[in-house]
RNA sequence: GCGCCCGUAGCUCAGCAGGAUAGAGCACCAGAUUCCUAAUCUGGGGGCCACAGGUUCGAAUCCUGUCGGGCGCACCA
């Protein structure tokens, strides 16, 4: 990686490729084998700190391949490093660790560098060029969202933010399964509500059909247009227009919702769509061609086998050529398309415009992760290229109150929306708390938990962080006090220590992207408050550990100026994650 | 029966593609408030990283198996 002159290059990223220039030099030299600096050696801030700032692994990696023992060859190593002026000691520890402390000329060097690329520190370029196409949600458009989607939709936005900010171009996206039964009974169950508009006693919703009130205006609107029309109609006359126009209405009402969560789709993709531009039928002949579909007959299915199964003879999916335990069938006996051949072909066409995919899926889909990223592993094989393929399963969300399951039932309509969460918890908590855990393991969410305003809860435990720091630049600021660099060599060993802390955001967000986990920058914002909170509570004993030094003003300004670079530091970290950096609570 | 995910302190969870003595919050115990927001902070006790093997300089982390919990196992969506 050859670092942008156009931008100031962070701190962490250039000492891992001043050492990497090291084992070069060593290569050439003939000290180690050629290729060794493209090898597993890490560069990072060892988990002591008493250790140094920066601690290498290079020797223990590299010893065996170059045929000498660990310490000998961190000897070498060191020898390079210790010539770097930025670099104050070397130490040589345990098993052939090399622990370098780094001038504090660095660290201010570094806190100037957030100063000047502002909401842009943290960004990189590492993404540039790799299209990704992210899509989440994906709800069923048959009612409102609920929490059950909430999980992976946060996720699916904070991962689309994270992944830009290191560079690639992304598509959010969200796919309407609008093409299957479900959609048929939507319409009927808008019908009934129409009926119900224009005066006919419906009485009970029928078993089957979708209960809830959310309908209700949706009726109200088909009344007022078509009027009577339709109210003892034929089914096939009037199904095809109210399908259309309610799965219209539940999309809106689905984007008004996730509106309340600051989330955005750049675009929807319609199955009906797909299927009516002949894309699945385009995916069929495509893979008959290379030999990925056949006609066969289907395995029973495992474990308990219906009453009613017979063996028909079905165009398959040669899934199990890609890692899946049976072949799976794109289309039924009647000609129609599975949802897997539709989806099939829906991955094919974000193939086409993407290089990677990444899917956001509730765990309940969990059994036909395998088909699909067999099925896109097909078509890359076929294309001859590759293509990155992930799906991120979400886990449950177990909804609490004080302690006590939240009871839900999707049947009678009961169950708990998004919309009501939102509006009762607030949109940063839902956001946060989704995003302080890591996503594939179960959570709970507790309503009297996330409310409470202390430090047991991370989102007011940073917001806090964030706001005291701007209630200290207020009181500075109607003091005539600004923030300055002038005198930045008058902050001290326990100043820089959060500054080193705050350094290693741009690390953060390049390894939380590289392993698309964004729970991980919640858990460093969350580190960051905590050491903040430290620093901050010196100040109660000890004055002149104050942000603001009476009497001092060249102190005040440096100290001011590293209260700003912490707080822009956690107001981008919340901004990839969707949260605001309050200014006073 | 099969597949996927999880198992770390009493509880809720981290653990940064294998690193040094396994961390944080809650709860519990002991402290700090004439102070820029105490919505906070300081200290303390608390661990067979489910269990058993394997890989290697080195494993909570990777592999295999066992046990326990969750989800799923249709031509559904």
């Amino acid at each position: 990686m050859s670092p942008d002159s156009a931008t100031p290059q962070t701190l962490h990223a250039a000492f891992a490729a001043r050492i990497a220039a090291v084992l070069k030099a060593l290569e050439a030299e003939g000290a180690l084998p050629p290729g060794s600096s493209e090898t597993s050696v890490t560069v990072e801030p060892p988990r002591d700190p008493s250790h140094g700032d920066l601690a290498t692994n290079a020797a223990m990696v590299l010893a065996k391949p170059a045929a000498t023992n660990p310490r000998a060859l961190a000897q070498k190593i060191v020898d390079h490093l210790a010539r770097d002026p930025a670099v104050t000691s070397t130490e040589i520890a345990g098993p052939g660790f090399i622990n370098l402390r780094l001038a504090d000329s660095e660290w201010l060097r570094e806190l100037r560098t957030m100063a000047d690329l502002g909401a842009d520190y943290g960004r990189s370029s590492v993404g540039a060029g790799r299209r990704v196409n992210v899509e989440y949600v994906s709800a069923n458009p048959t009612g409102p969202m609920h929490m059950g989607h909430c999980r992976g939709a946060v996720v699916g936005d904070a991962l689309a933010s994270l992944l830009e900010f290191v560079g690639h171009p992304v598509t959010r996206e969200y796919y309407v399964n609008d093409a299957g039964s479900q959609v048929d009974t939507l319409a009927r169950s808008a019908h009934l509500r129409y009926c119900e508009a224009l005066g006919e006693d419906v009485g009970a919703i029928p078993e089957g059909l979708y209960p809830g009130d959310y309908l209700v205006p949706v009726g109200q609107t088909l009344a007022g247009e078509y009027g009577d029309r339709f109210l003892d109609a034929p089914e096939a006359e009037w199904l095809p227009e109210f399908k259309a126009r309610t799965v219209a209405a539940m999309m809106d009402m689905i984007r008004d919702d996730l509106a309340l969560l600051g989330i955005r789709h750049d675009a929807f993709a319609s199955e009906a769509a797909l299927q009516a531009a002949g894309k699945p039928a385009e995916a069929e002949a495509w893979m008959r061609a290379h030999d990925l579909v056949y006609d066969g007959v289907l395995e029973a299915p495992k474990g308990k086998t219906p009453d009613d199964w017979e063996p028909v003879e079905l165009p398959l999916f040669r899934a199990t050529r890609f890692g899946d335990d049976q072949d799976r069938p794109i289309r039924k006996s009647d000609g129609s398309w599975t949802y897997f051949g539709a989806d099939l072909a829906y991955h094919m066409q974000k193939a086409a415009e993407a290089d990677e995919l990444i899917d956001i899926w509730g765990a309940d889909h969990a059994g036909t992760v395998k088909r699909i990223k067999a099925a896109v592993a097909a078509l890359a094989e076929g294309q001859g290229r590759a293509i990155p393929f992930d799906v991120k399963l979400v886990q449950m969300v177990q909804l609490l109150r004080g302690g006590e399951p939240v009871k839900m039932s999707k049947r009678s309509g009961t169950f708990v929306t998004l919309a009501d969460v939102v509006r009762e918890v607030g949109k940063d908590v839902v956001r946060f708390t989704m995003l302080t855990r890591k996503p594939d393991a179960q959570m709970e969410f507790d309503f009297a938990k996330v409310v409470e305003a202390s430090k047991d809860n991370p989102v007011f435990y940073v917001q806090y962080a964030s706001a005291r720091i701007h209630s200290t630049l207020r009181k500075a600021k109607a003091e005539g006090l600004a923030p300055d660099d002038a005198a930045l060599d008058r902050l001290g060993q326990e100043e820089l220590a959060l500054v080193k802390l705050a350094a290693q955001f741009p690390r953060a967000v390049e390894a939380a992207a590289a392993a698309r986990e964004p729970h991980r920058i919640a858990f460093f914002l969350y580190d960051l408050a905590a050491a903040f909170h430290a620093y901050w509570n010196l100040g109660n004993d000890a004055p002149d550990k104050r942000f603001i030094v009476a009497g001092d003003p060249a102190l005040t300004a440096a100290r001011l100026f590293l209260a700003t670079q912490i707080g822009l530091v956690i107001r981008n970290g919340l901004a990839l994650l969707g949260v605001e950096a309050v200014e006073e609570m």
